[in-house]
RNA sequence: GGUCCCGUAGCUCAGCUGGAUAGAGCAUCUCCCUUCUAAGGAGAGGGUCUCAGGUUCGAAUCCUGACGGGAUCACCA
């Protein structure tokens, strides 16, 4: 039995011995005692007046006494206003730091055979152009979302949807047909995805100028855009390859060729992977016989025009188009599709989508839509609905070039973790390519932190200046902690101290061990907490509160010099469970540890 | 206009299943490297938790309303 559960199971005895009640375990009011104040775990003892018929003070204290003799991990006690602060014996906590000190996954479940198994759509890009910002922060929710996942302990697949198809594909490609001259990523030394991604810009641009000339010429804004014979080619183009023209698919073929590996470099940067890609071209057919089907099984309708629709009044929502008149899909007709596919092809406990909340009302839709269909899990996919990326000056716009290109962010932290490592002078000593790895590890980890911390259903601010800061509550501060736990067992090492594979119960042990400690026990909380609300955030704070507390230890208390035995042997095992929980944490933000910084 | 989300220090964010004096980081100002990594530690200043009601022994947290910001309501994806 867990210690808060004893605690409680104590409270409960206490209060029919003491007031002659029942009450149930749930009901009892236990948290972790507030860091200011002595003790290691509180009970609330307002709850219990009604009981006790006597002031929080008496009701605090007789509770505590009966606890202390109760039960043999207590030690202590105090009551402040209504508060029963319970301190527990050293004895406790070095046999619960037994426990856990050589658990190198701990706070990592194990996922079994009976694991139940999630699958985790993020990423999501579209074939047109390159990753920015906002993707950014997508793959990386994504990304963390799945270890948290795994690290309760579930099975997990990775899945990616790419959106590969449609008139902005044919943007791209139109516009390479008409101005590339035959450029490719080798002739240019460009990746792909910024090559392609050019040319979406410059069909944009040819486009304007276009409909510039005829609005000169007397057209208003709305002929400009329904005649531009741009716009016209383009559309052309989709219809042809819908029809599968032999042409125009090889140009679609090479151009996404490039596009991918120009994303498999930038995923691979992130660090970032997928067990499985599901493609938009291969999944709107099927999207498309679903919703056939449907309109045979009378859950939609099929209108004079031959469009599609489902009626979702009853949900209290709209109507809703599935098919147009001309029979191609739109969006939500590929997502039903892909669910499919996805369904054939794993057996899925739960689906979860992670997604922007500007599609808060998509995913709704698709609820419903996909429970209609007979999906069973339908109404209860998940969609993991982030806040927008925004700059200090507002909301990233590509039309106004403000877009925040992902290749150069991570570039650009790579720079700035390289120059603050050489003027630090830390890896001395370190061949280039080591030292290189550092230096990406500490620029992704600034990166992913960043991102990562904050809450991630709201908005959030990406100021560029801030990200590459890596003092404070950032990646590299946690990091740094992390490499310093490393860098102790070294210098033990060098002085001839092994780690111990366990500490005598008898060691004393401060206050701030005890501390420690105490946060050491909520790891497996933490972790089933943020798995509950998907948060990558909680697990993130936490791991900085971590490193807060272990750098105070740190600083006043000597670890591999300390002289006497059994103390030093207890401060380098509570060392190495501190740093065990910080890279079992880092790792599931997708963040790694360096051993030295 | 309907629906949904957000509003906490100058800035970026925690805290929100109701509990003790509302916490961090950045920025500003002090101090600490002849003990294990100063990417660190200690301290100071900075708050009517948007506002107004309500529920409660107790509200930043729950409820209602207002104000401010955002998203969405396409035969776009």
């Amino acid at each position: 039995m867990g210690i808060e559960n004893q605690l409680k199971t104590s409270v409960v005895k206490a209060v029919k011995e003491l007031y002659g009640a029942e009450i149930a375990l749930e009901s009892i009011q236990l948290q972790v005692t507030r860091k200011d104040m002595k003790g290691d775990y509180t009970i609330v003892v307002f709850p219990l007046l009604k009981v006790s018929k006597k002031n929080p003070v008496e009701t605090g204290n007789e509770l505590g006494a009966f606890i202390k003799n109760d039960c043999q991990n207590v030690s202590e006690f105090d009551v402040i206003k209504g508060f029963l602060n319970i301190q527990l014996s050293h004895a406790y906590w070095i046999d619960f730091l037994n426990k856990i000190g050589n658990d190198d996954s701990y706070g990592i479940k194990k996922v079994t055979d009976e694991s139940s198994q999630v699958m985790i759509e993020y990423s999501s890009p579209n074939t047109n152009k390159p990753l920015h910002l906002g993707h950014i922060r997508n793959n990386l929710l994504g990304y963390s979302l799945s270890r948290i996942v795994e690290a309760n302990g579930n099975k997990v697949v990775k899945t990616n949807i790419v959106n590969d198809r449609g008139i902005h594909i044919c943007k791209s490609m139109l516009a390479w047909k008409k101005w590339g001259e035959g450029q490719t990523p080798e002739s240019t030394g460009k990746k792909g995805d910024h090559l392609v991604g050019d040319y979406y810009v410059r069909f944009d641009q040819e486009l304007k100028k276009e409909q510039a000339a005829l609005i000169a010429d007397g057209a208003s804004k709305e002929e400009a855009e329904a005649s531009s014979p741009l716009m016209k080619e383009a559309r052309e183009m989709l219809l042809k390859w819908e029809a599968n023209d032999p042409e125009v698919y090889a140009l679609w073929e090479q151009l996404n060729k490039w596009v991918y590996s120009g994303f498999a470099t930038t995923y691979e940067t992130m660090g970032v992977d997928f067990d499985k890609i599901y493609y938009e071209s291969d999944t709107y057919k099927t999207g498309r016989d679903m919703v056939l089907g449907g309109v045979e099984k009378g859950v939609f309708e099929k209108r004079e025009d031959n469009s599609v629709w489902a009626d979702l009044e009853k949900d209290g929502l709209d109507e809703k188009l599935l098919l147009r008149a001309d029979g191609t899909s739109v969006y939500m007709t590929q997502d039903i599709g892909t669910a499919k596919l996805r369904f054939d092809d794993y057996k899925i406990d739960e689906m979860v989508y992670v997604v922007g909340n500007e599609q808060n009302y998509h995913f709704k839709v698709l609820a419903i839509l996909l429970d209609r269909l007979g999906f069973d899990w339908g109404k209860d996919l998940v969609h993991f609905s982030y806040g927008m990326v925004e700059l200090p000056e507002g909301k990233m716009k590509s039309r106004e070039g403000t877009v925040v290109d992902a290749d150069d962010l991570m570039a650009a932290m790579i720079d700035t973790a390289r120059d603050m490592s050489k003027e630090l002078g830390k890896l001395e000593g370190y061949s280039e390519e080591e030292a290189e790895k550092v230096y990406k590890t500490i620029a992704l980890g600034a990166l992913k932190y960043f991102i990562l911390k904050v809450d991630p259903r709201k908005n959030m601010t990406f100021d560029p200046k801030e990200s590459i800061d890596f003092n404070g509550n950032t990646g590299p501060f946690i990091q740094y902690t992390y490499a310093r736990i490393q860098s102790i067992g070294r210098k033990a090492a060098d002085k001839g101290f092994s780690i111990p594979d366990c500490i005598d119960s008898t060691t004393i042990l401060s206050d701030k061990e005890v501390q420690l400690m105490s946060m050491l026990a909520n790891f497996p909380s933490v972790v089933k907490e943020a798995g509950k609300v998907y948060s990558p955030a909680v697990i993130a704070n936490y791991i900085y509160d971590m490193a807060k507390e272990f750098n105070q230890f740190y600083h006043d208390s000597p670890i591999a010099v300390e002289e006497n035995e059994a103390i030093r042997s207890m401060r380098l095992f509570l060392c190495k469970s501190v740093g065990q929980a910080i890279k079992n944490g880092m790792w599931m933000l997708g963040i790694d540890v360096p051993e030295r910084m």
